[in-house]
Formats: structure tokens, sequence, C-alpha cells
DNA sequence: ACCTTTGTCTAACAGTGTTAAATGTTTTAG
DNA sequence: CTAAAACATTTAACACTGTTAGACAAAGGT
């Protein structure tokens, strides 16, 4: 019956209901502030229906967090697209991640918060959309394509940006207010300055 | 009265217990497995004892945190204290930084953790004991006298020290189990690489 | 002996995630 | 068209959380 779809639609409405509900509500209050209740509310059920389609509030979450992920790495892939010099794609790469921290803050401390999933992501990444980590490695890679780099070779760098540019947004998203044009100089003289090492 | 003294202690002692208690759950159980009615278990009390010496569980949190930077500010200033040249002091002190970051972990989690307290830390630094950040800046300074750095170009520094750093922390702490070369090359790199920077 | 202060606990409130059972509503079968 | 089975949704509960008000008993001072 055609019914049936209707209904299988329906469920997969309320479901994306569900998710969009979280997500203005870790907007508006912080994730801290999330609870099974208030997303019932919002989406106009009672809580136990949650459960229904999510196992429980850490399923839901990190549902959230993929659909993070799915987000940065399309920006990042769609900066990378922009150049042709590695060095100039790498750059283009961590300023994408730079500014998706701040215009999905609530994405970024949901991937990178509060439960740290940092660079390993347990869970199906899907077929079609890559983990930023190995999109950079990949980068990193053909940077470094003269010199034979090892696996070793390219965590290493690829550590070394992550952690510059998570600790500058670490201490951006707390401590905000801090000059635009003091986090410019910070960001662009770590990037290249690692990009200048990598290929010297 | 003399007794007055000894209930004096008394109070004394017990406002210790619930510290240590708090902090040896935080250790065991993470800090989100910390509540009020636990420490109650273990100092033999109930849970309402507590709001007679501090007035909220932030307010207990807060000061476990205070706790945490003075013990980082001590290591800082002894990892100082073992060398003359700036650059070397500098080398010493983030190094003491991250060894902290393992040694005390759940002291560290507290500090940068959850509530990020990052560098600021809001509430009487005390008299004898100096924040890190301090601590680091004055180094900084010393190590660019000859620059006539202004304010700004000093916090630049320092957060693209911390930045790094927490950063790696960052991943450690969740992601354990890496390779402890691959760490300490990239943390060797990062920090000769920006005190370089620095004074060149 | 009485009164006040102090220390401590019990009970409660409002909130959390989560589950089992009871509802009501729709679909299916006879 | 009615009876039964399936589904959707809710109510009620459990075990927690932080926090507060009120009771209760022991100690101190007069």
């Amino acid at each position: 019956m055609a019914s049936k779809d209707r209904i299988q639609r329906l469920k997969e409405e309320t479901r994306c209901n569900i998710i969009t509900a979280a997500l203005e509500i870790g907007k508006q209050e912080g994730w801290q502030g999330l609870s099974m209740r208030k997303i019932a509310d919002k989406i106009e059920y009672t809580a136990p229906i949650i459960y229904e389609y999510f196992s429980n509030k850490e399923d839901l979450l990190a549902e959230l967090t993929r659909k993070g992920f799915f987000l940065l790495s399309k920006e990042m892939q769609e900066a990378k697209a922009r150049h042709r010099l590695p060095g100039k794609q790498l750059e283009a790469m961590w300023m994408a991640y730079w500014h998706f921290a701040f215009e999905h803050k609530e994405f970024y401390q949901l991937m990178y918060g509060i439960e740290m999933n940092c660079c390993a992501f347990k869970g199906t990444p899907g077929p079609d959309f890559i983990m930023p980590s190995d999109l950079v490695a990949e980068v990193i890679a053909e940077l470094m394509k003269d010199k034979n780099p090892t696996d070793d070779d390219i965590c290493t760098w690829y550590y070394t940006f992550w952690s510059v540019i998570h600790g500058l947004v670490s201490i951006n998203i707390v401590k905000q207010g801090m000059s635009d044009k003091l986090n410019h100089k910070v960001l662009t003289n770590a990037i290249t300055g690692i990009i200048r090492t990598i290929s010297a």
C-alpha cells in the first residue's frame, strides 16, 4: 500500500524534526542545556517518543556530530578546490576549518568539545564524505611527495596543524572578544609557518 | 575558650576532606561522575553539609581549579628556575606544562576542559602564586626585550604556544596510546620552532 | 533549669535520562 | 461491518542530579 510510504515519510520527518529541534536548543542554550523533554516539547510530543528514533541521548548526539563532520568536510573540500598548489590548498582548508568553528559554533563544540571526538570518529564515515583528517593528510602527502614521507610524518604534521588551530579556536570560543587582528596574525603565522617548515 | 579552636580546626578539616573526596571521585570516575551525594558518602555525611562549606557545586569546582592552577604555577616556576637563558626557560616551562597535563590529568581537565577557564581565571589569584600565563608572558618579554614588544605581541606568542600545546594535550587525553616518539617530535618541533621565530 | 546557638539530617522540589505498562488509534482479517 | 491484531503515543514510574527549608538533637552560655 502507498499509505505505508506516507507513514514512512512522516516518521522520517519527525526524526528530522528531532534533530533540528536538538540543534536549535543546543544553539540557544548550549549542549549542557539540552534535554530529551525539551526536545519533545519543541516537536510537540512527549519524551519517550524520541527513543523510537534514537536508542538514547548519546546516539542522538552522535548523529548530530556526524552531521557536523559532514558539513566541515564539505567546506574543506570546497576550499581545496579553489586552489592548485598544495601549499595554498592547505592554507585555504585550515582557514575553512577556522571559519567553520565560528560559523557553526554549536557543531564545533559538539565535535571537538565536551566529548572530544577529536579526529577519530567511531561510526561509519559514509561512502561519499571524507573525514577532514584524511582530507588534510592527502594534501600534506602531496606537499611532501618528493620527501617520501611515512604515515607517521604526515600524522605529525596533521596533529601539529590541528593542535594550533583547535587551541586557538578554544581560546576564542571561551574568551570571545579577542582582537580579530591578533587572531589573524597568530593564525596565519602558524599556518604559513608550518607549511614553510613542511616544504623546507 | 580553646574548644572553639578545636572546632574551628575540625571544620577546616572536613572542608579539606570534602575537597580531597571530590578530587578522588573526579580522578576515578571523571568529573561528570561527581555528585554532591557521592562526596557526602565518602566523608560520611549527608549532602546538605557540603553547602555549609561551599555555596554550590560550581564553587567547589572553582576551588579545585584554583588548586590546580596553583600546582601548575609551582611546577612551571621550578622549571624556569632550572635555566638561565629565556629560550631554555620557555622550553622547560612548556615541558613542565606538558607533563603536568598528564601527571595531573584530572586537574588539567578541570582547568582547561569542560568549563574552559583557558587563561583567565576569575577569582583571586592569591598573593604568592602567579598565573601560568603571566609567568610565560614575563619570559617572552625577556626574550624579546631588544624588540620593544607591545602587550599584543606578547599575547600573540603566548596564545600561539598555548594553542599548540593545549591542542596536543587534547588529542592525547582523548585518543591516548599515541606514539610517544611522535608526540615528542611534534612538541619539541613546535616549541623550538616558535622560540626560534620569536627571537629571529 | 532554660534559652540560644550550632551541627546535622530528613524531606522535599524541580530537574535529568530511561523504561514498562497502559492507553488510544489505526490497520487488517474474517 | 465487526473483531482482532498492530501500531503510535502517553502516563507513570525509577533512579538519579543539585539545592533548599524545616525539624531535631546536642552543646553552650546565663
